[in-house]
DNA sequence: CAAAGTTATGCAAAATTCGCATTGCTCCGT
DNA sequence: ACGGAGCAATGCGAATTTTGCATAACTTTG
């Protein structure tokens, strides 16, 4: 029995549509249909009743509905008390990244179960490339979780930093869809033809001299005018789903919205360019928590050929 | 967060070791040690303290301990309750199987979550092969699982049955072990030694006919001198486990020992008989439920070559 | 009455969990 | 003091589970 099938059972319990309460789970139909019959088969008795239309709940699934609300409000409650027992006895790992990362990249990362023990509890700084460089600079945060590209400029591998790989990801150049499924913008267009452009802000200027280089390997220049700027990519995804323009974003931000026909990838593969995410902290710091991160990390990332970088010469900014 | 996990903790809060927990709980040490750390990666603390020895839990631990053993005592509490609640509307299907497929093979299989909604309530009579038989023809119940081997006494096909192929499994012949490992008696001997045989009682003198047709391939005539008879397989299991004498039992019934060690497989392949699992019912037999269960049975049958035999010709004796 | 919406199922792919083998360590008995 | 036993964690491949896609069978809607 799992907590997730107690939280999509509340779900149906409230829409009475499978369909509707899947995607509220952010999971297919087809996959909340089996989770729902895998709960009522642990109950031993059915919760819903299918035979009419929208579903309703069965004596049963009535009786069920307010107990497994207290249940499932007991038991993060319970999770809750627990955090707070024993926040007093564990340090706090803190950390510096791209929104992306953040949102996407970094809680599925830091819930691994193959991740040692501690830390357990981390705090998230969010900003645009150089807000993390900062941030890792001045001490502000223990990590800082980037993308980075061999080409791209070696801002951090200057300064006294060392690094490991710890994922892979592709920039992208996406654009919304007509009615018809058929992008709104291309870039195999006659030249000179404007194309309306989302574009980072100056700031994420690394980003920018990567997308330069994809750029640079198109057969001809792009007309592509900034229409909008933005650090958050959460935002200029948006703004591409509306219609707005094109834009270059991380799959890891976009695979979803690709995959529902919201946006389509454009400009194929020679219109994007594969990434790494990669893990820094200050050559020298020192902390319990920290190095047993580092060290677990250290030893996956040997399957990865990280780069491990700890050249103290260059002195940053 | 499986409930799964919360029985481990408790498990482990009252044991204070890895492996004597995971033993409890029949998994493995590691399979055991991943999952408690992953109930420590959903709660976001560490509930046990390592660094001692043995193992103490840590104050979030202490903490989790009743709050975990009321919530699981509310868990199972609301299931009856909700099984109370839904029995007056779902119609109890009723099976006979042998002692050991209502041991082993019964909870796995109505439990799979491909099974119809319907039957989630169940009534299991167990016994020989002769009382199953007799429960199904005198409507006694509505199934019956048993054994059964084409070269098998046709004692149900003669009868007004029709059944499929649900399963399958092996007979084998098992021995107990010495301090060494070794097998305490064996089949490859010199002729006329006398070896000491738990055997089948005489009702279940269908598997005994199936165990005939084992020894007349061996390659000489044992001295199998019965030393214990029971219907009971878990019963002949301990015995010989306890080195009694040899036995030949069902392999779903004897795996778990083999590969703990407490028995050990003899006679190989040879001595060895591959057999059905079947489920029987009376031809014409009609309820919703029970047509719900055979319309999904001979679907999944029709992958593992069942016989479905419906010949009303000749009454059982 | 056709189209749309609904839930369930087959199937293959993806993800997760498992057990085995082993490591690195601590404890215990001699 | 030392060797063997016991302990928990980890790498790895196998086994199992869960998922999404495609689709079926059905009901509802326009």
């Amino acid at each position: 029995m799992e907590l997730a099938w107690f939280e999509d059972f509340l779900e149906i319990a409230a829409t009475r549509n499978f369909s509707t309460a899947a995607a509220s789970r952010n999971i297919s139909q087809p996959a909340f249909s089996r989770r729902i019959k895998a709960l009522e088969q642990w109950v031993g008795a059915e919760l819903i009743d299918r035979s009419t239309y929208p579903v309703h709940l069965t004596s049963a699934g009535n009786l069920f509905v307010p107990r497994c609300q207290e249940m499932v409000r007991d038991l993060y409650r319970l999770r809750t008390d627990c955090r707070n027992a024993a926040g007093a006895s564990s340090r706090l790992l803190t950390f510096a990244a791209l929104h992306t990362l953040a949102i996407y990249f970094f809680p599925k990362w830091i819930s691994h179960p193959e991740m040692p023990s501690a830390p357990v509890r981390s705090s998230m700084h969010t900003g645009d490339f150089l807000e993390c460089v900062e941030h890792l600079s001045s001490g502000k945060c223990d990590f800082a979780i980037t993308y980075d590209h061999p080409d791209g400029p070696p801002v951090l591998e200057g300064g006294p930093f060392e690094s490991l790989q710890i994922g892979r990801d592709r920039l992208v150049l996406v654009s919304g869809v007509g009615s018809t499924g058929a992008p709104l913008f291309d870039v195999d267009v006659p030249e000179g033809t404007r194309i309306p452009y989302l574009a980072y802000s100056w700031s994420d200027g690394y980003l920018g001299k990567l997308i330069s280089l994809i750029q640079s390997r198109w057969r001809r220049p792009l007309n592509l005018s900034i229409v909008y700027q933005s650090s958050l990519a959460e935002g200029l995804k948006q703004m591409a789903i509306a219609g707005q323009g094109v834009v270059w974003l991380p799959q890891i931000c976009v695979q979803k919205s690709v995959a529902q026909g919201e946006l389509v990838q454009i400009g194929g593969h020679q219109m994007s360019l594969e990434i790494e995410i990669r893990i820094f902290r200050r050559v020298g710091t020192r902390s319990r928590d920290g190095e047993a991160l580092w060290r677990y990390l250290s030893r996956t990332a040997e399957q990865a050929s990280g780069r491990n970088t700890a050249d103290p010469a260059l002195a940053m900014r």
